[in-house]
RNA sequence: GGUCCGUUCGUCUAGGGGUUAGGACGUAUCCCUUUCACGGAUAAAACACGGGUUCGAUUCCCGUACGGACUACCA
């Protein structure tokens, strides 16, 4: 019998999820539809000194934003819930006791001062590392080595303890990870870790395969920084006797930072100047903004789509995919062995495929938003006459206003690079006749009518149109360079276009 | 330091015992355009190194180097 594949995210809500979290839940997302199966969010809030308010709800909006939506969550219960950890505490003891029970772990009274100590004193013994494992517990204070009655003693007494795991002095773990095969580690290079902390919280060990076992998980993608204490996982399973339902292990490799190497940090994304985050992020400790994808205008689907091929690739040349398209190509076969850099000009790129992708009216409503936040008026039927003009050269939805704005509001000074350049004698001449036409000129105005009549201009003062037109177009937009000039001409309309012309005239020297 | 993982153009990657080592981003040049952008074309640009195995290795094996992760009562 096969089982239905069920994967979960399991991100800690320790602040804003960085885009390497929202990379594994793509991946397991993709995965879980690929395979027909189910995809669970749950958060791994076991350690209270670290949570921040409000990152739960972070990662709930950036998910949704980008439409990663679990089937499973503390949102939408389902047959395994609770899907946060913390309410799930009761639950966790019983697992740990059972493990002491069968031998496999223990309760240790050591406290902070003498893990130290301990730490200090196999140092300067040059250990090569200090740990807390079969070895060294023997001379620590635990069940191991104290008398039974001081160990009950204690515990009645409510002195504070953890319970750690009995690593075996000589064994080999295997375990074979989808992404990287076969891994082989020996135990005496493994630590007792704890699993049960003395607030009685479990450690993300404990936690983790527990709530993988009941949640009846099948497949664990997650980072590669995982990889280390994978086989303390696959000891753990053993340990409680569900070797036979253990999870399939895939360890996705690292993103890293853009230059040098090293992983991905907010640090470096600020240094480089780009977003890190999926959304907005204000740290309520420190109030430290950090600005998100969506924010600085990437579109979801697109953000999808290049976080997607960040480390894996579909064995073809198509680079441009829909989710759909992703869940039917996805493979964890196809997910590559190295770290992946962050490269930011791709993410542009994949944007700008996006944003040209979209229709006229679509792109309309972007400009017509944010010119209504500057007050600036146009209707619909302008907007899209703009985004038809601009919308090639730009990268995000807000490029659209920057491009066009010279078409909605009057330029009030002028590039002055152009203006030395090109603003001459000539350039007067032929606009001031232009202008004349305009005025003279009636009947229908149009681009082509616009054009004809400023090559009459140029060809009655017999100056080559050429040697001007710089100049027509620093006088009509203030600047030099940017989309066809008639249709910019039409757009603006006659009384428009004398206006500006009457303006440059007036403010710029020859 | 130890353990584990990794290494194809600057970046993301395809490929795989015999290839002109392919694509994309970025870069450069040209074309289109009386500008810029878009688009089109072209170019520069890679198998980390050393040993094996082999008729032949970038591809398989072993080392070395380099990089990374982990090494908490964090996840």
């Amino acid at each position: 019998m096969t089982r239905e594949v069920r994967v979960r995210f399991a991100p800690s809500p320790t602040g804003a999820l960085h885009i390497g979290g929202v990379r594994t839940a793509l991946y397991n997302y993709l995965f879980a539809k690929k395979n027909q199966g189910k995809f669970l969010l749950r958060i791994e809030d076991t350690d209270q000194n670290r949570f921040v308010p409000g990152a739960e709800e972070y990662i709930k909006n950036s998910l949704e934003w980008l439409g990663i939506i679990p089937d499973e969550s503390p949102w939408v219960e389902g047959p395994h819930g609770p899907y946060r950890q913390s309410e799930r505490k009761p639950m966790y003891k019983q697992y740990a006791l059972d493990l002491i029970e069968k031998g496999h772990a223990y309760y240790a009274f050591d406290t902070p001062e003498e893990l130290d100590a301990m730490r200090e004193r196999l140092t300067a013994a040059r250990v090569v590392s200090p740990q807390y494992n079969s070895i060294t517990r023997t001379q620590m204070k635990n069940s191991l080595t104290l008398p039974e009655d001081e160990v009950k003693a204690r515990l009645a007494s409510g002195d504070p303890y953890v319970i750690r795991v009995k690593i075996p002095r000589k064994e080999e773990v295997r375990l074979n990870d989808m992404i990287r095969g076969w891994v082989l580690v020996h135990s005496n290079t493994l630590d007792d870790k704890v699993l049960m902390k003395s607030d009685g919280m479990p450690t993300y060990h404990l936690a983790n395969i527990v709530d993988d076992h009941l949640m009846g998980i099948t497949h664990v993608i997650r980072g590669e920084e995982w990889l280390p204490s994978a086989p303390l996982h696959v000891l753990l399973y053993r340990y409680f006797g569900w070797e036979d339902t253990m999870p399939e292990f895939a360890h996705l490799p690292l993103l890293l930072k853009p230059d040098g190497n090293g992983k991905l940090s907010k640090r470096d994304a600020d240094k480089q100047g780009f977003p890190i985050f999926p959304l907005n992020w204000t740290d309520p400790a420190t109030g430290d903004q950090a600005v998100g994808f969506r924010e600085s205008g990437y579109l979801p689907e697109a953000f999808l789509n290049f976080l997607a091929f960040l480390g894996w690739n579909p064995g073809d040349q198509k680079e441009i995919f829909s989710m759909e398209e992703l869940v039917e190509a996805f493979t964890v076969e196809r997910i590559g062995k190295s770290g992946t850099k962050f490269d930011i000009n791709k993410a542009k790129w994949y944007n700008e495929q996006y944003l040209k992708a979209k229709s006229d009216n679509e792109l309309a409503s972007y400009l017509l938003q944010d010119s209504q936040k500057e007050g600036l008026e146009l209707d619909q039927e302008q907007a899209v006459q703009i985004v038809a003009l601009v919308k090639e050269r730009a990268t995000f939805p807000s490029d659209l206003l920057r491009e066009g704005r010279f078409l909605l509001q009057t330029p009030e000074k002028f590039d002055e690079t152009v203006a030395a350049k090109k603003w001459n004698q000539d350039a007067v001449t032929v606009l001031s006749a232009f202008k004349r036409k305009l005025i003279a000129s009636d009947g229908e105005f149009s681009p082509l009518v616009a054009k004809s009549l400023l090559e009459g201009a140029a060809e009655e003062e017999e100056i080559k149109l050429g040697k001007v037109m710089q100049a027509v177009r620093l006088a009509v937009t203030g600047v030099g360079a940017g989309p066809d000039l008639s249709e910019i001409f039409g757009i603006l309309g006659k009384e428009e276009l004398i206006k500006r012309i009457n303006f440059a005239l007036d403010s710029l020297e020859v």
